[in-house]
DNA sequence: CCGGTGACTCTAT
DNA sequence: TATAGAGCCACCG
């Protein structure tokens, strides 16, 4: 009782959640992608504020495995539409069989029409 | 506090 | 058109 409600509204500032990190932010905009559709690191960088950022968000990726909910980060490519990530897949193949089984079409490594399946939040959102 | 790293992107040669 | 180098931001130890 003589201590604050455990409603406590405003804690002064002095216990700052972490929890919402660049990363967090990067893998909410990855689960918005929706199925079938694709995007690029620098286009949710951009979004994010930083269009330069693009790298910081491929190595959110790398940090995105195991998490819940699960990161769609096989719908995130490069600028080229190349699977550039596909590396860092429990299998080189994976990436692109999920990618097919969303009726997306890849070849050499790259995604067919990746400018019409190309999702940018800045735009859709 | 400082340095290294990286699933990127752009520009120049 | 291809190759090489630099820039840039955020996380980790």
């Amino acid at each position: 009782m003589s201590k604050k409600k455990p409603s406590d509204p405003k804690p002064t500032g002095t216990k700052p959640e972490h929890t919402y990190s660049f990363f967090e932010n990067v893998w909410a905009v990855v689960r918005l992608i929706p199925r079938g559709r694709v995007t690029s690191y620098g286009a949710i960088a951009r979004y994010l504020g930083s269009g330069k950022s693009a790298r910081t968000v491929g190595y959110a990726m790398n940090a995105a495995h195991g998490q819940s909910p699960p990161v769609p980060a096989h719908r995130v490519l490069n600028r080229n539409g190349m699977l550039t990530g596909k590396h860092h897949f429990p299998g080189a193949e994976v990436m692109q069989y999920l990618l097919e089984k969303e009726k997306i079409k890849v070849a050499n490594d790259t995604v067919v029409d990746f400018k019409r399946l190309f999702w940018d939040p800045a735009t859709e959102l």
